[in-house]
DNA sequence: AAAAAAC
């Protein structure tokens, strides 16, 4: 296949396609388009940035053009439900995109935002509605909407889906939408609880693999260094240090530590905002736009930003902590190597994380490549967890190493206090080095 | 156990 012609998508989506510069179809759009046209439901195993997005979107749109009515006041036509605000918003403006200039509302309703605003747009009608399940609860309880003719659902990221407070809304929402739908599912990974809300949402479903799940992208350049709580801000700085005109994701494990290591990193002097769901909706999307714009060069996340973000410029992502759950790992080395480019991973890896390294190499089927430090011996490792039991891993007083700030009070953040100095620029890395690890296989084009 | 998602 050689472009979207031959697809069945309708002409004006085609006309738009072309005018974004989206020629070929990626795998899984090609795979999966003929599929949806017909009306057929599908369970697609892929991640964000194997173009997910126009995969469903397209012939969605096609078979909402085709079939030409107004949706009626409160009514939507097509559902399309996502785990994080952010990406609610990503797939509202493609999808927009896609169909400019065509007769189809698309609206976005998510939390953080006036809900008075979001009940006016619906009452019109909506053909494409892209929700976050919170709010959209929250709206049908008002009776803002009616699912009553909707015809067509999409789960993105599903398996986040099944996490508890998501699963019990989704069951809530889906049992609104008549059966008589067509359903698609996207999800990275298959667990079991996944196969089985696949089997009660999908009828006779097309099943696609756009990669192996599970496996990281190929053309991500990985390496672990391992290194201890208390000198893993300097060591982030000292490899920022060497990519300073580069976007980089640094993923913390919870929302104090990214808002902590945010102040540090902007003391030391470097151009950072955090994102996490104890920011409003107007900081989370300020920082990002300020990310995407490249004003901002380093954006300090929870998991929050760990699906979906797509932000083609990212050339590095941080675990400054390894996730604790191994499916994260990939999700969030996903925000790298996008749109056909190169992109490197960085784990940093404390006595105490290495569990979790060992279930992420398991769940990836492969062994990251240590890049820097030592592999912590078994003997450190239950020193670590001597010192501060696995609950609570927050880095302790007497650890606090080079160029971390000591644990702060509570309030002290506030107080304006001499600023360390940053590592410098060229310094040397300690123990074998910061050094960006090789690639080990040339990027390939291709992709969105 | 953390984060996300509703006010």
């Amino acid at each position: 296949m050689e472009n979207f012609d031959n697809l069945g998508l309708a002409p004006i989506l085609l006309q738009n396609l072309a005018g974004l510069g989206l020629i070929k179809p990626t795998p899984i759009q090609e795979q999966g388009i003929p599929h949806i046209v017909r009306g057929r439901d599908l369970l697609g195993l892929a991640q964000t940035g194997t173009g997910k997005t126009a995969a469903f979107g397209l012939p969605m749109l096609t078979r909402i053009i085709a079939y030409g009515k107004r949706p009626a006041p409160k009514t939507v036509r097509a559902l399309v439900l996502a785990p994080t605000r952010e990406l609610a918003t990503q797939i509202h403006d493609n999808l927009a995109a896609f169909a400019k200039d065509a007769p189809v509302r698309i609206q976005r309703v998510v939390g953080g935002a006036s809900i008075n605003a979001q009940s006016e747009k619906l009452a019109k009608g909506t053909d494409v509605l892209i929700a976050t399940p919170g709010r959209l609860l929250d709206l049908l309880e008002r009776r803002a909407l009616v699912l009553s003719e909707t015809k067509y659902l999409v789960l993105d990221e599903a398996d986040q889906m099944l996490d508890i407070g998501f699963i019990h809304a989704l069951r809530r929402i889906a049992k609104l939408i008549p059966a008589e739908r067509q359903t698609m599912l996207f999800s990275a990974t298959m667990p079991k609880l996944m196969e089985e809300l696949a089997q009660s949402y999908l009828t006779d479903p097309v099943r696609i693999e756009a990669a192996p799940p599970g496996k990281a992208a190929d053309r991500i350049e990985q390496g672990v260094h391992f290194t201890t709580q208390g000198d893993k801000a300097a060591l982030l700085a000292e490899y920022l240090s060497k990519h300073v005109d580069e976007l980089s994701i640094v993923f913390s494990r919870t929302k104090h530590g990214a808002d902590k290591l945010a102040n540090l990193l902007e003391k030391w002097g470097f151009s950072v905002a955090a994102i996490h769901g104890n920011k409003s909706q107007n900081q989370r999307e300020r920082a990002l736009a300020a990310f995407r714009a490249g004003e901002i060069k380093v954006l300090i996340a929870t998991d929050v930003a760990a699906r979906g973000i797509d932000i083609p410029q990212v050339a590095f992502v941080y675990n400054y902590d390894l996730p604790n759950v191994p499916d994260n790992y990939v999700h969030r080395i996903g925000r790298t190597a996008r749109a056909g480019r190169a992109g490197t991973a960085i784990a940093f890896c404390a006595p105490a994380e290495m569990d979790e390294l060992k279930s992420i190499e398991k769940t990836m089927g492969q062994k990251i490549p240590v890049i820097g430090g030592e592999p912590h011996a078994a003997a450190e490792v239950a020193r670590a967890a001597q010192q501060q039991p696995k609950q609570g891993r927050k880095p302790h007083r007497g650890q606090a190493g080079q160029g971390q700030r000591p644990p702060r009070a509570e309030g002290a953040a506030s107080k304006p206090r001499a600023a360390k100095p940053a590592p410098k620029p060229q310094a040397k890395p300690a123990d074998g080095g910061a050094a960006r690890p090789r690639r080990r296989r040339p990027a390939t084009a291709a992709a969105e």
